[in-house]
DNA sequence: GCTAAAATTGAACGACTGTTCAGTATCATA
DNA sequence: TATGATACTGAACAGTCGTTCAATTTTAGC
C-alpha cells in the first residue's frame, strides 16, 4: 500500500468537468427543485454548452444520480468526521452528531428541495436507490455501534439496531418538518427531543 | 343548528367533476410522481378533455393543491376516527393510532411519490403550504392532548408539546424510510420503536 | 319545446423538454 | 509542426408541457 490508505476521500471520484456539472446540478436542484433541473439550466449555470452533458453522462438521470451520490456521502462523511475527531465517549459523540445536523446548513429548505427530487426518482433510477440504501446503511451502522458501546441496562427492551433506526428516523422526521415549517419548533428543541430518545435507551425505562 | 352539526365531513368540499379530477390527479401522482402529473395524463385518466381542468381550476398547481388538501385531511381524519371510536385510555388509543398508520396502505412507496411532489411544491404554492401547516398542526394538537392526558411523572423532562412533535417526527421518519427501503425494518419493529418513545415519556427516565 | 346558462370539447399556440450529431477547438504525442 | 484523440459547441429535431378559446353539448327554468 502506498500513502493513500483507507478512506478513499483523496481520490476524486469525478473529473474536473463532471465535477463542475454535478455542482451546477446541485445548485439548480437547491434553487428551484425539479423544475429548475433541466439540461439547459444546468449548462447555463455551469457555463458550458447544451451538448456537454450528453457527452459526459448517458442521460440527465445519471447526472442527477451522481449528484445524489456526491451529496449523500458528503453529508454522512462530514458528520462522521466531526464525531471521530473528538475523542469523546459515545454519549458525547452523539450530542456532537446532533448539534452538527441540526445547526448546519443541511437544515435548510433549499436542501430539502434537492432531496425531494432524489426521493421522487428512487424507483425510476437504480443508481439513486443504490446510493440511498448504502448511505443509509452506513448511517445506521454508525449509530448502532454507538448504542452498542453505551452502557445499556438490562431493563432496556430495544436492541441497538432498533435504537439506531429510531434515532435516525427521528432526526429525519424532525429535519423534514423543520424544513417544511421552520417556525414550528427550534433547533434547540429538536436536539432536546433526540437526546431524550438517547437517554431513554441508555437508562432504560421503568415498567 | 340542524342535523348536520360539528364535523363538516358530510358536506362535500368539491363538486362531482372537481372530485373526479382530484381523484385522477391523485392516481397519476401515485403512479408516476411528478412526471405523471401533466394535464393530459390527468384528463386521460379522468376521461375528460384537456380544456376541462382550466375551466374548473385556475392552474394545475391549484388542482394539485386541492389534491393535497383532500389527501392530507383524509389521512388525518381516518386516523382520528379510528382512535375516537374506541373508548380506550390514551395509551391504548396511541397504540391504535400507530397500528393504523404502519399497517394501512398509507405505508406504500406509491403514497410517498405523491407526498414528494407536494413537498417539492411547498414554497412555490401558498395553498399547499397552508394545507400542510394546518394538517400538521391538527396532528400535533391531537398527540399533545394525548400526552397531556397521560399520567406523567414529575421526573419527565419533556413537555407534552415536545413529546408530540417527537412522536410525530418519529412516525414521519419511519414512514419515509420504510417507503424508500421497505425491507430495512418491519412494520412491527416500527410500532415497537414508537411505543418505546411513548413509554419513555410516560414513565420518565432515571438520571 | 324553447331558451339562456353552465359545462365540456379539442384544435391550436408558443414555450419548453432531452437528445443527437456534424462541426470546431484543444491537447498530448510523435 | 503535423496528427490523431479527446473535449466541447450549438443548431436542429421530435415531443411534451400548460393555457386559451371558439364551437359544441348538456342542463335547468319557464
Amino acid at each position: 500500500m502506498t500513502g493513500n490508505t483507507a478512506k478513499n476521500k483523496i481520490v476524486p471520484k469525478y473529473g474536473k468537468t463532471k465535477a463542475k456539472l454535478i455542482e451546477a446540478t446541485l445548485d439548480c436542484l437547491m434553487a428551484e427543485g425539479a423544475e429548475g433541473c433541466s439540461i439547459r439550466k444546468i449548462c447555463e449555470r455551469a457555463n458550458v454548452s447544451i451538448g456537454l452533458i450528453s457527452y459526459h453522462f448517458s442521460s440527465i438521470q445519471e447526472l442527477i444520480a451522481a449528484t445524489y451520490d456526491q451529496l449523500a456521502s458528503g453529508v454522512l462523511n462530514n458528520a462522521l468526521d466531526k464525531c471521530e475527531h473528538h475523542e469523546l465517549d459515545p454519549r458525547r459523540q452523539l450530542s456532537v452528531y446532533l448539534e452538527e445536523i441540526f445547526s448546519s446548513d443541511v437544515m435548510q429548505r433549499r436542501t430539502l428541495k434537492a432531496w425531494v427530487v432524489f426521493w421522487g426518482m428512487i424507483d425510476s433510477s437504480e443508481a439513486i436507490r443504490k446510493a440511498h440504501d448504502e448511505t443509509n446503511q452506513a448511517s445506521w451502522s454508525f449509530l448502532e455501534g454507538m448504542f452498542l458501546r453505551l452502557d445499556q441496562s438490562a431493563k432496556v427492551k430495544l436492541t441497538p439496531r432498533l435504537a439506531a433506526i429510531g434515532l435516525s428516523s427521528m432526526v429525519d422526521g424532525l429535519w423534514l418538518e423543520k424544513c417544511l415549517q421552520p417556525e414550528a419548533f427550534t433547533s434547540f428543541e429538536a436536539v432536546r427531543i433526540c437526546e431524550h430518545w438517547i437517554d431513554s435507551i441508555i437508562h432504560g425505562e421503568a415498567g
